[in-house]
DNA sequence: CGGATCTGCGCCAGATCTTT
DNA sequence: AAAGATCTGGCGCAGATCCG
């Protein structure tokens, strides 16, 4: 890895922390998922998934790193951002940071393209890749002073905050024709408006034996620019097409169905391949494709679902649903909104995916320390000032190294231990750096030891190797 | 004995097989 | 061949097993 920045094994910058639930004060069960980061169990499981007995979970505090070992490759990492403490399943890998590494500065490092690479290099195992924590200490970052960390991170999240944006437009979007399609049409469930209504099967055309499933190892060996359909949407792209023309397409299987996740109807226009996991159908003129689309997204299809383990909806039960028929004016009105809105959609999805560009390239830019980041304000920003006490509140099983009271100037603690005191080379690094210096080499250290001892009378600066530690302290002794 | 690691379960979504 | 049923691998977890 190449940077304009010193590099350093990130081992030297993080701790483990595994502190048990056993008093049991903390019951909010949390997991960290790769889509979701930190999330609350419950919102992201449909039911409890978690121990009854929490007392061996891990207890994580604020700005506290878990990842999964296991899937810490497809992202499953976080750092806690609430203020309240949360406990996980033991399963996770709990670390803290050192105050000179900043949790969102590493959090960002390591799902870039960069960082991933590395994570993905160390993972061991042939079934189940995983990541020790003494793997994930051997990955080297790009560490520059804390000032430069937190302004790399303040410009990558300004570009998160705009990505998210976007996509509330889009979802504004949808409450908007939503809204629309009940002011024209009232409730599709009911048939608010006692619209008269014809069987789906009258008001389509079903194409569904031109479907050809093309299984993924196949589809490897066809590359091309046609998109591959299945239940919910396009799930690859193909060298030919079956399908050319509008048409809606509607999952035939899946928890979908019910959950609702994502659209059951779609519309396709062009060329393009379908899977065995859509209901292919065209129009016949008898209602607006769009509007059948909207119904069948809108309505409640679980009378019409099959299936005990795997849910489906099948051809026939699509063809029995009563499809209410306004009239064709509101149909066309509806359809209006429809196209203005996608036009819509289309431009902020497209400057959706330029600004992901823009997030890559801004991340590769900051790693790599080719970025001029005086531009970006960081007034607003408070740095992480390193752990916290992790007292009363669970039982450690493992003592980590006690930290340094970051409090305390650098002169003040060579002073008042410079009579028996062993400093590590990377203790001293990590004070060094706290005091916003970017510069720690040896030479330095020396000089910052003998300039703060000055006046404290003779004294012998020595190096000692320590057979414990396996690594070289300076003594300082009178 | 306690913590680390491995194994397997339930669930899901897409792939593939079986029946009509 | 179409429709439906079953299989498969990935995910996130719990609990068993391993090991110092």
């Amino acid at each position: 890895m190449k940077s304009k920045f010193p590099i350093h094994k990130l081992n030297e910058y993080i701790n483990e922390v595994s502190i048990r639930n056993n008093k049991g004060l903390v019951s909010e069960v949390y997991s960290v998922t790769n889509s979701d980061g930190f999330i609350k169990s419950t919102d992201y499981f449909d039911k409890e998934v978690y121990s009854k007995n929490i007392s061996n979970y891990k207890i994580v505090e604020k700005n506290q790193f878990a990842y999964n070992p296991s899937r810490i490759n497809v992202g499953s990492i976080d750092y806690l951002r609430s203020e309240t403490r949360v406990v996980i399943s033991p399963l996770y890998n709990v670390f803290v940071c050192k105050s000179v590494l900043q949790p969102d500065y590493l959090l960002r490092f390591l799902k870039s393209r960069v960082g991933l690479t590395q994570v993905k290099n160390r993972t061991r195992g042939a079934v189940r890749h995983s990541l020790p924590l003494d793997q994930l200490g051997e990955i080297s970052i790009p560490l520059p002073n804390v000032d430069q960390q937190l302004r790399i991170s303040s410009l990558l999240s300004s570009i998160d905050l705009l990505l998210s944006k976007k996509h509330n437009c889009l979802q504004l979007l949808e409450t908007f024709l939503k809204a629309q399609y009940y002011r024209l049409f009232g409730n599709p469930n009911s048939n608010s408006r006692q619209w008269p209504k014809k069987p789906f099967s009258e008001v389509s055309v079903n194409e569904n034996s031109k479907r050809v499933p093309i299984k993924e190892s196949e589809r490897d060996k066809r590359p091309g620019k046609y998109p591959y359909y299945g239940a919910t949407g396009v799930i690859d792209t193909i060298d030919d097409f079956i399908f050319n023309g509008e048409y809606l397409l509607v999952a035939e299987d899946g928890k979908n169905l019910l959950l609702k996740r994502k659209n059951n109807a779609f519309n396709v226009k062009g060329k393009f391949w379908v899977n065995n996991h859509a209901h292919v159908l065209s129009s016949n003129g008898e209602v607006n494709l769009r509007y059948l689309e909207f119904f069948i997204n809108y309505i409640d299809l679980k009378p019409y679902l099959t299936g005990i383990d795997q849910v489906k909806l099948n051809r026939e039960n699509l063809e029995k649903i009563m499809v209410p028929i306004p009239p064709t004016e509101l149909q066309a009105e509806f359809y209006k909104t429809v196209v203005l809105a996608e036009n819509l959609k289309g431009r902020i999805a497209s400057s959706l995916s330029n600004l992901k560009t823009l997030y890559e390239i801004a991340c590769t830019l900051s790693f790599s320390g080719s970025l001029n980041l005086e531009m970006v304000d960081i007034s607003a920003v408070k740095p992480y000032t390193g752990p916290a006490s992790a007292k009363g509140i669970g039982v450690k099983r493992k003592v980590d190294q006690p930290f340094k009271n970051q409090a305390l100037s650098l002169k003040k603690i060579i002073q008042s231990n410079f009579k028996t005191r062993k400093f590590k080379y990377q203790e001293l690094a990590e004070l060094l750096q706290a005091a916003s210096s970017d510069e720690h080499d040896y030479e330095k250290f020396k000089r910052v030891i003998f300039d703060c001892l000055k006046g404290v009378g003779e004294v012998s600066l020595k190096q000692v190797f320590d057979e414990k530690e396996r690594s070289i302290l300076l003594q300082v002794s009178k």
